[in-house]
DNA sequence: CAGCATCCGCTTTGATACTG
DNA sequence: CAGTATCAAAGCGGATGCTG
């Protein structure tokens, strides 16, 4: 990207991270930890696979992204974040954040990852009763499944399944999403497909509520 | 910009605020306020007079500014950050705070906004002697002069001036940063042509030392 | 197959000129 | 003051080909 010269720390972040494509991909390496091209790629639908080389050398020489050659073993190239690039983790939360409300109406044609619905789960949910023991829930959206552990007034939401979850959510992301966020009833989010199994209670416990004041 | 078209909060973000100016856009508005479209345009030097245009317009049906004509007397159409688009502030936050160790190296034709250094220094500077009575220290970095006010632990950083500084800071812009945001010892930045008027000590209750964690 | 580089048509941006 | 109009240059998207 053209640098915008101008002497501001707002100016300067975007000159490294304002291009397309770029945060993303900073997102995808935070979300999932050192991956591969491929992987890289997968996470990104609809990237040019130049754009991505490109990208990941511009991140590189920023100081942002490092590449590790894996071990024979493994015998791939791996990509993760550098301190310095998690230390953009608080603006890639920020952006959660204030997408949320936009994860109301999806796109036909929008892509879903599992991980992606993951991370936004992080930025909203909250544990509305610490006291109560740990559970955990899980939700299949089609894609993979997540796994939401509460515990001790902290929510941990990833890609995988659940040992012994309290309650399961099965059906679109759409409704499943507009659910946990606040936005759509249990009636509704049922009425949309959602098959819900387990004891209502739990979804109280950690509903996300009206945006909260960052 | 063409839509990610993922459904992924940080993605949905970027659909509304990832186009190149646009979050530049919208720092102008949030460290100035309601402002003409003469004033955006001179802060942001090397936009194209159409990309304003469009972008605003832009911003204007996704709902992040709105226009209001003003009334008669002053004739003349301002642009503000709707309460949407206020909640775009911890997202310029997260980008000040990334971008202010880039801050140290200033390239030859930067252009510079006292506004803009004072939204850095809002983000970095912390009043390390809440107990001390309020002060205020004047930079003149060539442009027009920013006072910096500390009181009960707030600070507060403005274009304009100080009524009675406890110190002044004259000289060139990227010094004087390096001084406040703790990269540069004050011999260093005397050497570098910084004037410095005042109580040392002063320097010593504000300074920004390591980045904070977000 | 993983990790790119190249080519080409299309879209976005930059610079300048012009207007109510 | 607050834009619109025009056009060249740069960037992007999609397809394809190459190399270990």
């Amino acid at each position: 990207m053209r640098s915008y010269e101008e002497y501001c720390a707002v100016a300067k972040s975007l000159d490294v991270v304002g291009d397309r494509w770029t945060l993303l991909i900073v997102r995808e390496l935070a979300l999932r930890g050192p991956s591969r091209y491929t992987d890289l790629r997968n996470g990104l639908p609809g990237i040019a696979t130049n754009l991505l080389a490109d990208r990941l050398r511009e991140l590189e020489r920023a100081g942002v992204v490092a590449r590790e050659d894996a071990p024979p073993p493994i015998a791939t190239t791996l990509f993760h974040l550098t301190p310095r690039g998690e230390e953009l983790r608080p603006v890639l939360d920020s952006l959660f954040r204030w997408g949320l409300p936009l994860m109301s109406e999806q796109q036909p044609n929008d892509a879903v990852r599992s991980h992606w619905l993951a991370g936004a789960l992080e930025q909203t949910l909250t544990d509305h009763s610490p006291g109560q023991p740990p559970i955990e829930i899980e939700l299949r959206p089609g894609d993979q499944p997540i796994v939401i552990q509460i515990s001790d007034g902290a929510i941990r939401a990833s890609v995988g399944a659940a040992s012994d979850p309290a309650a399961t959510l099965t059906g679109e992301p759409r409704p499943i999403m507009g659910l946990l966020l606040g936005l759509l009833e249990l009636e509704a989010a049922q009425a949309a497909g959602v098959h819900f199994d387990g004891d209502p209670k739990v979804l109280e416990r950690i509903r996300g509520g009206p945006p909260v004041a960052a």
